[in-house]
DNA sequence: GCCTCTGGTGACAGCGATATCATAAGCTTG
DNA sequence: CAAGCTTATGATATCGCTGTCACCAGAGGC
């Protein structure tokens, strides 16, 4: 508002050229002589001139904003995920405006529809699970919209990720494979977090399914994290002390196990196998590297912003990339 | 562009009123009578209208966008501040279009730049240290700009965070007390990481003037990361094995010491002390909770969004809150 | 010498909201 | 009951840019 208003007519002005002109060198576009484009950009220069992109998006209506909604910070993975999209995006010129959901649905449906008032060129949405409401918003606003982390059911537009149900069933698979036959799970939260619902499923589908007893369960009613990964496990073995192998809901809760083997003096895999999720590197780093499953975050956050680059126009059935998982063996299971 | 564009003049012609009432119905300003309310809020019902706040800031000059600038995100730290950070701006209706600028002054240049473009409220840029250019553009801007971290330095307008370089020097002192002679220092680049240098400085400055031997450096080129401080601690331990405390440029970093400890057979504390910075969760969560400094993140994100509600402009002056630290003693040195 | 084409530039009308001023009706008040 | 408020609503200009169409000069074709 204030004096510093530097507009394109002053630059306009200065360079003695229509305000049109100045845009089309700043923008690239049209045939300019190359006299005129370095008086304009010599009055850029010399005004300070910052482009007004609300009202050149206004004015265009094709923005470089991308929304990107996200569970939660707090959690080692997202980050990791907002960092691989951030890196493609810069690339291409994009910003991201990022909202934190903390798993809360109706949270979400606000924030994307805060972010949509900026009229972004796509939404990054976590996850396949929305209320009504969030689907129909970014449906109507005709964009693309890309749902990571899971593939494990109907996408909007685009999911790109990984079935977390498989992913629990190959870790059952895994395990029982290694030789163990008495599990236990160790999770937080898991009505809020879907995926890792979908994990458990996919273990007790197996474990069941193989004839196996389905795992001990220890949830914990907080976030996810290394304390309470780490108090989950003494409370899962001061009540089931059987157990063989502990499945963690991620690897964050994973660490926070290995820490109580550590300071318990139980030695991994020999007296308890532990197995996480995600192949975050603190995990990686430990000791005895943590076995887990490593979720090619980086590369989803990569092809999600590729996916909406190539083209502009949400697909009409719905499309599913799949980036599979990889199981890490580690030293702990 | 497609279908969907509702605007405000389609609820004012569903609801019978006019546009600009529509518009006062849904920011709540001005007098309306209840029916006309009812009636209007019908009608964005209907038509599912969503704002578009391009054009409301483009008319008003007042947005709710909040340009966010953090030098990387794999540094668990800086994951944390966003998280203090967004959750003051979600209570308070804020947006934020985040940047990464990788400890890169030219890229953060043109990262302040774009995102200056959709004319923020406010700016908070990390650290003291920016190019001339990027000075310029945020003071032009006339916003607020909240520089996060530091307080080693002249700030533009407000600086939220601690010295650096006092952390170094309580860091030394603590270490000393304990009765540890001998230091040696793990790090990162430190000449991109302005503020580990500093607190490098401090550590140094203070060992010189007490008459000790200066620290033994290990540094590494990459980015700071558990696996690099495992690395670092290992090959600093290689070349001078006399040293009985190992000071880290941050908790990452120390929790590799740790690691590299474990798995070397090397009683911490006792064989070798092992100092962090930030008194980040993970490394609290250790067995052997990280000995530390706590640099209040979540309280610098929070005080640095009150800020600029609080008042719209810039201190001509400059001003600095610090917001201190505390050794966490912990039980690694 | 007239016509068409291309390169280079500008005038003008929006984009979708809000600020500002105006207006109309109902209510006090002396 | 005229003057003066308050309450509720609308008309119009404007924010800063870009899309579209128009224009002009010079090159080339016939």
């Amino acid at each position: 508002m204030s004096s510093n208003a530097v507009t394109l007519r002053d630059v306009a002005r200065l360079a003695e050229v229509s305000e049109i002109t100045v845009s089309r060198v700043l923008r690239g576009s049209g045939p300019i002589r190359a006299a005129t484009r370095d008086r304009v950009l010599e009055a850029v220069r010399r005004t300070g001139y910052v482009q007004n992109r609300l009202a050149g998006t206004l004015a265009s209506s094709s923005s470089n904003l991308v929304g990107v909604v996200l569970p939660s910070l707090s959690n080692n993975v997202f980050p990791e995920v907002m960092a691989g999209i951030n890196a493609a995006l810069v690339r291409s010129g994009y910003q991201p405006v990022v909202g934190v959901t903390d798993y809360d649905a109706k949270a979400e449906e606000h924030l994307v529809r805060s972010i949509l008032a900026w009229k972004p060129a796509a939404m990054i949405l976590t996850g396949l699970q929305h209320s009504r409401e969030t689907v129909r918003l970014v449906e109507r606003a005709g964009i693309r919209v890309i749902e990571i982390m899971d593939v494990g059911g109907r996408p909007i537009d685009v999911a790109i990720g990984l079935s977390h149900y498989a992913a629990g069933m190959a870790t059952a698979k895994h395990l029982l494979a290694r030789g163990y036959r008495r599990f236990g799970f160790v999770g937080h939260d898991i009505k809020r977090d879907h995926r890792a619902g979908q994990r458990l499923q996919g273990l007790i589908e197996w474990l069941v399914e193989t004839g196996m007893a389905p795992p001990r369960i220890q949830l914990s009613n907080g976030a996810s994290s290394i304390l309470a990964g780490r108090a989950g496990l003494q409370s899962l073995l001061a009540n089931y002390p059987e157990c063989e192998v502990v499945v963690f809901a991620n690897d964050d809760l994973a660490v926070g196990g290995v820490y109580h083997c550590l300071a318990a003096g139980i030695t991994l895999r020999d007296q308890l196998g532990i197995f996480g999720f995600n192949g975050l590197d603190i995990a990686q780093a430990l000791p005895q590297p943590l076995s887990t499953i490593r979720s090619n975050r980086a590369l989803i956050g990569q092809i999600a912003v590729e996916t909406f680059l190539q083209s502009s126009t949400p697909e009409p059935e719905g499309r599913v990339i799949d980036t599979g998982f990889d199981i890490i063996a580690g030293e702990t299971a």
